[in-house]
DNA sequence: GAGTGGTCTAGACCACGGT
DNA sequence: CCGTGGTCTAGACCACTCA
């Protein structure tokens, strides 16, 4: 029996199975798969619920379930009326979803990404590790600062996967515009879905206080992000460093 | 119409009117209700869906919505076959919710709240801001150290409502095992459900280093949080300083 | 076995966006 | 007007828990 496309009938995925998971999330599961084989891209519509039914074979309440969790993950936005729409760092409402720092007043200003280094590198230990790719492997570093009303307040130093993100120069960030993420999207179809921070605070040494304009020890959050895509693969690894003096990282708990 | 409990028929909520809103939710809020009103108790378990339907005149999948709502917001946990439970701190899981300092080294124990001071006082123009109450209003303000391991690692500056903390003092905490919020909601009748954290990096004063055991100036992150009950009303505003040398602040990001 | 939540279906109607 | 997602219903069957 073809499994590839037609969601494989219960009976194949019954609890004996030890794969068993309800068909929502089989469905689910093919969704994802759209998502990341870009059959479905970033902003563009994906079909429409009826159209899912008669594809995956189920009922329209069932592939619902499937866009509601998908929905819920900020992989698909909804529009009623409309459709069903792939998620995009594009979208200026998502432009520095991931960007949890706040001016202490109130000003919604985006910030500006400015670029300063890029060049290529191996991975070193650490890299390798939290890239999940071999040590020595290629990878792309940039150094970037963050300004918030022309004033700079966060310094970035981003690895990447060479493989990945092959040809991304200072000329191509120099022409970007908007956030990393939705350069990264368009450019190199990688989508940013999910990420972890750690953070700690650290005393600026010398080259960074000068490059945020602060006095040398002054206290920084140190932010180091994984960001991962589909299937939980990592690909990025960065580490920011925060003044607070005029911001504060904002974080929602629930 | 007596609409204090059935829910009013959709006529008198529809679109027409400017405070429509799906049954589902017109239902959801009548739970809210039920738990702010603590008809039911936090760790109790709430009607069956069943019940729920024919209390509230709705089919079983509009009362499911409204749980489904409710308990991704974490207000309530599914038990199948059992029932569902009105969440509380009380439960071992959800012990130290809120607290998102990781060790370094995974020891997952969990950490000992030790506390200080606590002693009564007139809000200031903060706290009375923070925690919506009048400036010169009554609030009890608590110190408490956070150890992980035997060792210090938090120490938290607590300001509460007074009027809601009636009778909080030295014997009660000390008497207390567990989180300060699984003590409030037994005690106190509050219920928890959400915050907000401010997170900078600060250096730390001579009083602190040594609460904490570092060096004076050691960068500490600052973390002031705002806690809310049901109803978004704030209830706690606590400032945290935290020694990141072997621990750091873990957030997702999604 | 009785009762609970979990999944799935089929069909009705509504609200919204565009033609 | 049509097609989209959003709400609501009624009923079937499954999986889990406990007595």
């Amino acid at each position: 029996m073809d499994c590839s496309e037609k969601v494989c009938f219960n009976m194949l995925m019954r609890p004996e199975s030890p794969t068993f998971s309800p068909l929502y999330r089989q469905i689910k599961n093919l969704m994802l798969n759209a998502l990341e084989s870009a059959e479905w891209r970033p902003g563009q519509a994906i079909p429409s619920e009826q159209e899912l039914a008669l594809r995956f074979n189920a009922s329209q309440g069932t592939v619902r379930k499937a866009i509601d969790e998908m929905a819920a993950e900020n992989l698909l936005v909804r529009k009623q009326g409309k459709g069903t729409y792939v998620a995009s760092h594009n979208d200026p409402r998502a432009l520095f979803r991931f960007l949890r720092l706040v001016p202490v007043d109130g000003d919604l200003a985006h910030p500006q990404s400015v670029p300063l280094d890029c060049w290529k590198a191996k991975a070193g230990n650490e890299a390798a590790r939290m890239l999940g790719v071999e040590l020595g492997a290629p990878v792309t570093i940039l150094r970037r600062l963050l300004k918030f009303a022309g004033r700079p307040v966060v310094i970035d130093e981003i690895y990447l996967p060479g493989e990945i993100f092959h040809g991304l120069t200072m000329e191509v960030l120099q022409g970007a515009h908007g956030s990393l993420y939705s350069l990264f999207e368009s450019r190199f179809g990688v989508r940013m879905i999910r990420a972890e921070e750690r953070i700690r605070a650290v005393a600026a040494d010398r080259m960074t206080s000068e490059s945020l304009g602060v006095a040398e020890g002054t206290p920084l959050l140190s932010v180091e992000r994984v960001t991962y895509t589909y299937g939980d693969r990592p690909v990025e690894w960065r580490r920011g460093l925060y003044s607070t003096a005029e911001h504060y990282y904002l974080n929602e708990l629930s």
